[in-house]
DNA sequence: TATGAATGAGTGTTCATTCAT
DNA sequence: TATGAATGAACACTCATTCAT
């Protein structure tokens, strides 16, 4: 397994390097009071860690990476952090928290259940599978067994809201008519399965075959709804 | 994270430890010709390793601990294997092997898809989801990112004969009418996915909620094969 | 070896904790003039850098813990140390000073010898047996060899002239017949040890076996002076 | 405060370096069976690690610089010790063991007391003041605090010792009438303490004011036996 | 003058790999 | 072949020192 470091002489010079981030960041201002550095510091410091723990893994990756890609010492991340461990579960709460808030956040049932599973699905599509945040999916898949504590968080944020949710709508689709399968209610893994599956196959196999997402999830989508008339 | 070290004096007392193994080995005759003796070794190292990776990923396993578990001295493993990394790669291929073999071996389509596809599902529901050999998919999913050579041997040798196989099934049942999702059979993904969230299920959510993951695949079936007459 | 970090949240907060000081500080007055204040800051890191070296020894302990104890900021302490050496050295001079300035200041030779050094002795017990000072004491002895100017300092400014003042005591003892053994001149360093291993006893064994330093010197002066008549 | 590494491109090349040794040692035989090599090896270990930490303390003593001097790689060192300070508790336990035997081996107390305790006093003369062994004297009372293990230890096994043989010679030195002060029984302490400051006296100011610690010694004993009639 | 965030060299400890036995 | 002691590069974490505010 070789290496390859982001090497950059100065983190001074490196902080210039910054990437588009998975965390909520303002790009905009040079107004910098101390607290807000500081903000700033952090951020870039959870996205060089996310970046890098997707990338090798837990133990494998090393602060000196992060704080290299991140452009500061590798000091300051322990003013930040008190140490790996703990930076990787507050690093997974920290990207995932936005993800709840916007599950909170359900538009309103109007308008065709399909429509609104065809909505969120399409968003999933193009916000997570193949995206850093499914490579983040597939992070907590891959270390989950050994930090209890993130799959704890995971399950309780992120996993049963998002169960509940699905669940909700499939009720409603079933007391609408528009899904005929009554049992499916108590399984909305079955709704959820080929998302995920896409999530996997993207960082696994896209390479060797890859995946319409888009298309499967339609394909999906009509095995439990029945055709569309009209696509 | 904490060490639970599995503490065993010597290596000839440890060997007498040997558990199930996950490779197919004859636990049976003292017979013990040089040539024996040297495969039950790498067997056990093998099981031992697969063991200890499943439980702490690839980097964080130490080769010591695979050798005490495997009851042999640590430069025994150099005896079999080039490297850990070598080792995690040959040893993927040797535990997945035998599923290839009985992917072969694909019981003559007789009777209805749907047998055949519940027979299949109530194998896996068995001898996957759950046990060892599910924590192994974990696992590819964990590393295969790192470890390009095994996932193209994963995606080659189980998931694309898989497919295949899931394919043909499919287009068989729609032939017979028994489906009536036509395009399912672009992807077989679609069929398998429940069965794969289970297996993730288990070993991350289990302990929170656990899953009845033969009913779900019932469920499943149902919702595309149309739901049974007679239980 | 665990850490007991001494946390006050704010460096102001912290100022109120001052306790007794090694170092003549006047507590009195609110004036406050720019210059007090300095002192007053610079008296309160000797203080605390005194205590903290003498519990950790000099290289095991840290400025930040120098800094909270004394209420002020890590880099308050560089104002007015050059770094952490030159404090250590500074700081031993600045708390030994007092004792010099007492040890020139001998009480006129009037009266019986024998009763100069019983008050002298009980001078010693009260304020160093088993005392801050008699600590300072322990911690010369501990880091003199990595610190020669520190011990050239101690020797040049308390040891040689306790030796001298010793030897002159002792002189005048013999002129007058109160001391027999005429060579006790030579070795003042017999009158001091058994304070000194008082001392010392006070630090390392005091839990063991609890030692009366007062009548343990009340034999010794009486080894020298020969026994009292009357107690 | 300067670094002076001691080094010595590899550690074969370096392990034949090796000085007197404060452990006992067979220096003789090149028979090294494995279980010899590995005695040799920790004895190395055993004396370099006292060394260093003699010259500058625990905590300012760097494993490097020991595996350096004992001429072994660093791992080694965990071979044998746990961590740094485990190592250090040991070792002081390994040095100070032969000196508790030969405590226990009192000579049968023939002749006079005094001749005794002369011989006692000529004995730690040569081998403890001025040499290694009278440095990790002021080791354990420099160290003390931070290891009560050490302290304890040393207590234990050489100071209530010691005392416990030093009073007994007292005790008999005054039912002979060689001891006129019969307190003193009491403070064996008294009897000890100029030894214990000429090894302090040697590695702290023996560059200032050379000691002649065997006169000092005899005058103590004047002091105490009364004076000789011949030298 | 005072602060404390930031730095990065330094250090204890681990562990894959080698090799003499 | 099998062993496990020895190696040393690698890495997490610390802390004296600096400097922008």
């Amino acid at each position: 397994m070789t290496r390859k470091p982001t090497k950059t002489a100065t983190p001074s010079a490196a902080r210039a390097n910054a990437k588009a981030s998975v965390v909520a960041r303002s790009d905009e201002a040079p107004a910098s009071s101390r607290a807000t550095r500081a903000a700033e510091r952090r951020a870039a410091i959870v996205d060089a860690a996310m970046e890098e723990f997707i990338v090798r893994g837990f133990t494998a990756t090393r602060l000196d990476d992060i704080a290299k890609r991140a452009g500061v010492a590798k000091g300051t991340i322990y003013l930040h952090f008190k140490d790996k461990e703990s930076m990787f579960e507050e690093l997974v709460r920290t990207v995932i928290v936005p993800v709840v808030t916007k599950l909170n956040a359900l538009p309103p049932p109007t308008g065709s259940v399909r429509d609104l599973v065809e909505a969120f699905a399409s968003n999933f599509l193009k916000e997570v599978i193949g995206t850093r945040r499914g490579d983040l999916v597939r992070l907590i898949v891959a270390e989950g067994p050994r930090f209890p504590s993130v799959a704890d968080f995971y399950y309780r944020e992120v996993v049963s809201r998002g169960m509940a949710g699905m669940r909700a709508l499939i009720e409603l689709g079933i007391a609408r008519g528009e899904i005929r399968e009554k049992n499916l209610a108590r399984y909305p893994q079955i709704l959820v399965a080929p998302a995920m599956i896409a999530v996997i196959w993207q960082s696994l196999f896209a390479r060797h075959a890859p995946l319409d997402a888009q298309d499967m999830l339609r394909v999906h989508l009509d095995l439990i709804f029945g055709e569309r008339r009209t696509t």
